[in-house]
RNA sequence: GGAGGUAUAGCACAGUUGGUUAGUGCGCUCGCUUCACAUGCGAGAGGUCAUAGGUUCGAGUCCUAUUAUCUCCACCA
């Protein structure tokens, strides 16, 4: 049992308690799901963070997103899972992996495969470690007992599972075909993996002149250097310039070799001089013109970019860079080159290391699209799968019904190894999920696996699932499949949750997952995205570090719109320090009242007006928070504790309380101090999701707590707190009224300290609720009088909801200011009177507008212009 | 070329199915060592909700157009 309220330090210090209770929670094994079928599985899957580094603010982000929504689950009663795990990250990892050899001189073939792949497990281990800590620093509620990681040994199962299943029903096939190729990680990618980036350069028009002596073409390139893998020109076939020529040869200039004029609908007659020079090798749309033509397809280039053989003796061995220089000064020499125009045009590269890339004819794998794509779509047309918000299911759409087939080998060594294996002696080739004993052709003994590894990717689409045991049928599987939701950044929808989803429906027959929560990215102060290269990343740990985990969290959650993108900044984090400091705060004030008084149950004691309205808000507060979590209304529901806590509970209630505390004792004392504690905890049990470390550990000081976790029952409104709604009405009269007097005070000079005294009229406020009001607004005697008569000195009117009151203020009456004020109150209620008579006067709302609403706006008007009146009086009393 | 987002106080942003006197944080002004908290308390100032139309009894919220700005996709040599 923890020790006394006394030991509560005087301000929230995180650091005292924060890596504490994450072990205590551990202990308890509080996160760890149970398959239980008497309570609803909710079951999310966290995004694996790569294993290339650290933690930065967007994975602070989903995580916090993530473990609110999972622990509220909890609180309600779900057997709630949140499955962590880790990406191998194949091209990212081995990129590092490089570099990090590179400082020791060493290559990759230094090394050699296994030895490069000892490093991998190594660096695996080392950042594996670091990342899981820094998810638990967070406050992460995940089931580390089911941690997961895309290269361990079922993860590793399950991928040559589904990759044998595709290939055995013509879903993954081998074949040459244009694909992007880096040709410094010197590996294929994908079209995902390409980035486009716009880039300053020339368009170089070259003449080709026809083999028969009779003129030339001239055609425009933005890479002359792959003039030398051109096996054709091509020109619209309604293009009549260029009518004559179709059929014709042309001498391919440095080369020497013919090529024809083909006539393709593809080339464009407006663009540039109409003709194309087709480079089938190296261009994805020149390659199709070269299948629908029989063209050759000549590859002039190697795996490292520069020219090889085919390149002819002159370029072979030079780099791309290189060669351009080199053949456009040959051009220019041999007469060929017209002219050199600057332009702009789209650059691609790779998303790994940004050099640019080269589509490259080359044998690869890939999986055939068409065929999953279809039922992925119809999925989420028919709201399978429901995208929060909704309109990330058109940029899914989009991606979807334009996908073409996916390259999923990698010339890479860490990653899954494709599992095709070639016969040494007939060259026949297995695909199967582990060695075959022998050659089924031949029988040969000697096989050798497929050299290349998968895209990283391939893994992570089955995420869902391999993380529950597939292609095993567990009871994980049975029972947390399809999970619940999935929380991710928008910008890998293509690259993951597009590819789960069809993955899931291929491989289970079900969509992986109801809804999918996309939320955005964080941004820097500025605006800019967080990067490597402008060194503006921030370190959530630093953060955590300084002002908290549970800062960090409200910061990152409060007043963040669904799907967009915020901005991180310390400002914010800060404040929402503050607030945790205020959280700490009221709790030690309420806890050390509480010491030594045996609390009451509620409903076993009178309750004041003030509990009455305090009580009929906590109620308001847990519906509308309840309702926004249901919704993932994060930062709605974030905020509406934030004002709660901070300006009704503290700036209020707190206050009221403390005549009571104060300033009675027994059965006042001990039923304020009830209340009091009834609120904070539903408080605390509200915020918990948000803020796990400080409510869990304030929870620890409340009486009768007993070492019990907060993970408990979600609070319900209670029915009858609800029915005090006429008497929580009636008491922001009261509020009102001291707002009143403190703003006069105010305004007047008043020093707050100086009590005043206040008369008031019978029934404006019950007496009951005197109180409050010298307490809160320093008076020191109210008196009821009838009317203004009755008082005989000067006095100042205060018109609040609870009518009139006055209060003399002596020679501190500066009555021209005073007259100035009363004339500014009396603009101001017009104008409002004007806005009610004018809605009022209109038949359309009378008639159409809610009944409620109506009456609201009658009341409002009412109580405006008695208001009015009274003010009116009071000036023209002033004025004589 | 196609698609989408955003535009609300000096700054950063909320604003739930149309119905408040349009909110929050930071900043600003004035006043407070008030017995939980100066990481605080009290009182203020500050907005024709981008522009022009429209729908409606009623528009920050829905529709259309315009302007500005950001992003994604495709990529014509």
């Amino acid at each position: 049992m923890k020790s006394k309220f006394k030991d509560m330090p005087k301000t929230y210090s995180p650091k005292e308690f924060e890596s504490a209770l994450y072990e205590k929670w551990m202990d308890s094994g509080c996160f760890t799901a149970k398959v239980d079928k008497k309570k609803e599985p909710f079951c999310i899957v966290m995004p694996p963070p790569n294993i290339t580094g650290q933690l930065h603010m967007g994975h602070a982000l989903d995580d916090t997103i993530q473990d609110t929504i999972t622990r509220f689950k909890r609180m309600q009663g779900y057997s709630a899972l949140w499955l962590p795990g880790k990406d191998h990250a194949s091209i990212a990892t081995e990129v590092k992996i490089v570099e990090e050899m590179k400082k020791e001189g060493l290559t990759k073939n230094d090394v050699g495969r296994e030895g490069f792949l000892e490093r991998a497990w190594v660096w695996t281990r080392k950042y594996g470690n670091r990342i899981s800590e820094q998810i638990k620093r967070l406050g992460c509620s995940c089931d580390w007992s089911r941690e997961a990681f895309t290269m361990d040994e079922h993860c590793s199962k399950a991928v040559a599972h589904v990759f044998v299943d595709l290939y055995n029903k013509g879903l993954i096939y081998k074949g040459d075909r244009i694909i992007n190729w880096c040709p410094s990680c010197k590996t294929a990618l994908s079209d995902a993996e390409v980035e486009y980036e716009e880039q300053a350069s020339h368009l170089w028009h070259i003449r080709y002149p026809f083999e028969d002596g009779s003129g030339y073409i001239t055609v425009a390139t933005t890479r002359p250097e792959t003039i030398l893998g051109d096996t054709a020109v091509a020109v619209n076939p309604k293009d009549e310039r260029y009518a004559d020529a179709v059929g014709k040869n042309l001498v391919l200039p440095l080369v020497g070799r013919l090529i024809p004029v083909v006539a393709d609908d593809y080339v464009e007659k407006d663009f540039g001089s109409g003709a194309v020079k087709i480079t089938p090798a190296h261009d994805p749309n020149d390659f199709e013109v070269g299948l629908r033509h029989n063209l050759p397809v000549i590859r002039v280039m190697n795996d490292d970019g520069s020219l090889n053989e085919q390149a002819g003796e002159k370029y072979c061995g030079l780099t791309r860079e290189e060669a351009r220089e080199v053949i456009v000064d040959d051009l220019r020499e041999g007469g060929y080159l017209v002219k050199i125009e600057d332009y702009t045009h789209n650059v691609g590269q790779c998303y790994r290391c940004h050099s640019t890339v080269e589509p490259i004819v080359s044998k690869q794998w890939f999986v055939k699209m068409q065929p999953l794509a279809k039922p992925a779509i119809e999925a989420v047309k028919k709201k399978k799968t429901e995208f929060i918000p909704d309109r990330f299911s058109k940029i899914y759409f989009n991606w979807m019904e334009n996908v073409k087939d996916w390259c999923i080998s990698r010339q890479l060594w860490w990653g899954h190894r494709i599992p095709a294996y070639y016969c040494e002696k007939c060259g026949h080739m297995t695909v199967a999920e582990s060695k075959p004993d022998k050659c089924p052709e031949c029988g040969h003994t000697v096989l050798n696996q497929d050299e290349d590894v998968l895209d990283t990717w391939f893994s992570s689409a089955l995420w869902p699932f391999s993380t529950l045991g597939f292609p095993d049928k567990t009871a994980d599987l049975d029972y947390f499949y399809p999970n619940s939701l999935l929380v991710t950044a928008y910008d890998i929808i293509f690259f993951w949750v597009a590819r789960m989803i069809f993955s899931g429906i291929e491989h289970m027959g079900e969509v992986p997952f109801s809804e999918v929560l996309i939320h955005g990215i964080v941004r820097d102060k500025l605006g800019r995205k967080m990067s490597k290269s402008l060194g503006n990343g921030i370190d959530p740990l630093e953060v955590i570090d300084k002002y908290g985990a549970d800062s960090l969290r409200f910061s990152l959650v409060q007043g963040v719109a669904p799907g967009s993108d915020m901005r991180y900044m310390d400002e914010k984090t800060e404040s929402a320090r503050n607030f945790m400091n205020k959280i700490w705060n009221a709790s030690r004030f309420v806890l050390m009242n509480c010491e030594g008084v045996k609390l009451k149950e509620m409903g076993t004691f009178r309750l004041t007006h003030a509990d009455k309205w305090i009580l009929c808000r906590l109620n308001g507060v847990i519906k509308d928070v309840t309702k926004n979590l249901e919704k993932y209304e994060l930062g709605l529901a974030a905020g509406k504790l934030y004002d709660f806590v901070w300006a009704q509970f503290c700036d209020w209630y707190i206050e009221l309380s403390k005549p009571a505390l104060y300033e009675t004792t027994g059965d006042a004392k001990v039923n304020t101090l009830s209340v009091l504690t009834y609120v904070l905890e539903t408080v605390l049990k509200l915020l918990h999701p948000f803020v796990p470390f400080v409510t869990e550990e304030i929870y620890g000081y409340m009486p009768g707590v007993r070492g019990k976790l907060m993970m408990q029952k979600w609070p319900q409104p209670v029915k009858k707190f609800s029915s005090y709604r006429a008497q929580e009405a009636d008491f922001d009269k009261v509020i009102d009224l001291i707002k009143s007097i403190r703003n006069i005070k105010n305004e007047m000079n008043v020093a707050p300290s100086k009590k005043v005294e206040l008369f008031i009229a019978g029934g404006a406020i019950k007496p009951s609720d005197f109180t409050y009001v010298k307490k809160l607004a320093g008076v020191s005697e109210i008196k009821v009088v009838a009317g203004k008569e009755e008082i005989g000195v000067k006095t100042v009117s205060v018109i609040s909801a609870a009518g009139e009151a006055f209060m003399p203020l002596g020679e501190l009456v500066d009555t021209e200011k005073e007259k100035a004020r009363l004339a500014g109150e009396i603009e101001h209620l017009e104008k409002e009177i004007g806005r009610s008579n004018g809605l009022l006067a209109n038949q359309g709302f009378i008639a159409k507008a809610p009944k409620q609403l109506v009456e609201k706006e009658k009341a409002k008007l009412d109580g405006n212009c008695e208001k009015l009146e009274k003010l009116r009086a009071q000036l023209k009393l002033m004025e004589e």
